[in-house]
Order: C-alpha cells, then sequence, then structure tokens
DNA sequence: GTCTATAAGGCGATAGAC
DNA sequence: GTCTATCGCCTTATAGAC
C-alpha cells in the first residue's frame, strides 16, 4: 500500500533538481534544456511538457532557492534569543548553511543575476525582494547609525564568497557567522 | 605634426573597450561578437582580424582588467605609509576604486569566472593568480593569527559586492575602504 | 508523460571581394 | 583592415507518434 499522494509530480522535482545543479555550475546560459533532461534520462523535449520554457524553469529554481533560504535563516532565528546582535549572527549562520548545503539552489540566487536573463529579470529581482526584506529588518533592529542598505549588502556580499574559499572541516557555518558578526559588531558599537 | 607611435592598434582597443563593457554588463555568454562589433561600428566578422576567437577576446580583456586594478592598488600603496593595516586600508580603496571606476575592464574579473569558459578557464586563474599573491603579501604583512586565505578572501569578496550598492555621491572609495578594514582591525587585534 | 524528429533561428568562425 | 556572404553547428521550442 503505498502513499497515496506522494510522488504526484516526481518528475518535474527531478527535473528541478537537475537544472539547480547545473545552473549553480556553469551558469544559466551555459547550460542547456538537454544538459538538464538528459541528466534526469529523458528525452530533450521532455522538459517542456513540465516548464514551458527555458527562464521559466529557472524561474521556479530561483523561487525554490529563496524559499529554502528563508526557511535556513527562519529557522535559526527560531532557536536565537532576543538580542538583536545575536539575531543577526543567526541569520548570517542560516544564511551561510543554505549557501553551503548540497542541494544546489541557494547557489543559483548567488550564482544567476537577474541581469542574465533579460526576459525575466524583474521577477527575478521580485523573488530576491522578499528575502532582501528580511534582512533589512534585521539590521534596523540594531539600531546603529549606518546606511542599513550598505551594511547589509556587505555582509551579505561577505557572506556569498564563503562559497569560493569554503572548504569543508576546516570552517563550520556556525564559525563562520560568528566571525563575521563579530568582525562587524564591535567597532560600530564603539562608535 | 601628429605624434608619430600613437593610435597604431587603435581599433583593437575599441573592440577590447566595447567587449569589456558588454561581458561586465551581461556575463560572457550572453554577449555574442555581432554585439561587440556592432558596438563599435563594425561588420560581424572584422573582429576576427584582431582577436582569433571570442575566447582570445575574453582572455586580452582579463588581462588589462588585472592590469588596471593592480596599478589602482599599487597607486595607493605608493602613498600609504609603513603600518600594514594602514597600507591593506590602501589597497582596499584601491581595488574599490577600480572596481567602481567608468571603465568596465575591473568588473569583468568580478564578473565572469574561470568556470563560465572552460576552455580557457586555467589561463583565467592564472591571471588572477597575480593579483591574488600581491593581497597574500598584504594580509601576510599584517602578522594576525587568522587563516590569511580566508581572511583575503572575505575582504574581496565583500569588497566585490560593493558594486551591487553602490550609489555615487552616498559613498566614496574611500570611506568603503576605511569602514571595511575598520570593521576587520579592531576585533582582530584583541584576540 | 515521454518519445523522436524537426522546424526556425542564432551562434562562432571562415572566405573572398574590395 | 573591413566588408558581405555564408558554412556548419548548436540552440530553444514544437509536432505528432506512442
Amino acid at each position: 500500500m503505498p502513499s497515496p499522494k506522494r510522488r504526484q509530480n516526481n518528475r518535474s522535482v527531478a527535473l528541478l533538481d537537475a537544472a539547480a545543479q547545473l545552473f549553480a555550475e556553469q551558469g544559466y546560459r551555459a547550460t542547456t534544456i538537454r544538459d538538464v533532461t538528459s541528466a534526469v534520462g529523458m528525452g530533450p523535449g521532455s522538459s517542456y511538457y513540465h516548464f514551458k520554457t527555458k527562464a521559466d524553469l529557472l524561474l521556479a529554481v530561483y523561487h525554490e532557492g529563496v524559499s529554502r533560504v528563508v526557511e535556513s535563516v527562519e529557522r535559526r532565528l527560531d532557536a536565537a534569543p532576543d538580542d538583536p546582535w545575536k539575531r543577526l549572527e543567526a541569520a548570517v549562520i542560516g544564511h551561510v548553511e543554505a549557501v553551503l548545503a548540497p542541494s544546489a539552489y541557494a547557489r543559483v540566487i548567488v550564482r544567476v543575476l537577474p541581469d542574465d536573463v533579460p526576459e525575466i529579470a524583474d521577477a527575478l529581482r521580485g523573488a530576491r525582494e522578499q528575502y532582501e526584506a528580511l534582512w533589512r529588518r534585521l539590521v534596523d533592529d540594531l539600531g546603529i547609525d549606518v546606511d542599513a542598505g550598505l551594511f547589509r549588502l556587505l555582509l551579505l556580499g561577505a557572506a556569498n564568497s564563503t562559497q569560493v574559499w569554503f572548504r569543508p572541516g576546516l570552517q563550520s557555518p556556525e564559525q563562520i557567522g560568528a566571525a563575521l558578526v563579530t568582525f562587524l559588531r564591535e567597532p560600530l558599537e564603539k562608535s
């Protein structure tokens, strides 16, 4: 007796997983529909039953990517104390965790820029907006006297660069997040 | 009496300028040879007189980009005092200046990753190596007890993200460089 | 739902005129 | 040195069989 409602859309998910992996590794333009379908053992035309265009496939991956980063950050925030700096640290850890996760969805958001796909650039920016609003709140809650937008993007710029140099076993997301926030916190609290 | 040796290769330079602009804006794969030639008012085939392949064109832009960032950083270092933290700050300012310069060459190094063009990935990494060695020295001279490679890539990751959020008039490269290095310096010197 | 075959167009690169 | 014309290939996307 197999579970009744599961796996209703299993092949769509397989396509999304493969697309996320390839988009994150090679970028959007360098990845072909044939790359994606052959990675899941399908014929070249079969992707179009599930996703109308290649851009639609990217957009679906993008939404899933944002959703996974938000989940990862909020999971950490739920377990964090009330102190706003501790909450910021928790969020950074959640972000780094998502970017370094085995699943490639979060990395697509970092690797593929809205300008890479002009036809859906606005939709991609909209998907990011939800996540950036979360960070705006976290930084605002610090009550520090710096340009909050500047601070936020500096923080995420640094955090995103972790995927360039991270080596498993040498640093954990917790260590990276704590180090980053400590770097930022101490000089700011003095001024 | 016009200068005799000048402008010997004026059209190659025009192609390089246009390619740098387009590679920085759209990425490598999304930019076509036709985009580049038509930006300088040439026919589609004429690029191949100056550059054998599209990848060769990128490599030339890349070398020029590295050369310009190195020049910008060394110009700042020549005017900096002996203190290693002041020298690091000067270097960050020089880097940010190059990335935010009107000329697009430096931005190509940030935007186009070696993995984007597998056929010349090693050559692109080699071009970056010269620049990264410069930073390795600067960080080593600090004599601090952190993973120097980690520290360097975190610094450059943050500095490179400036091109995402920088708005002229709000922050100068000097302010960004000073803020970044102050962020990093104070907590490290305590430990 | 997935297949194969193919349409329609864009790409990098070449050839030969000028 | 630059032009126009074109080759050969690969791409996204579609059509119709199964």
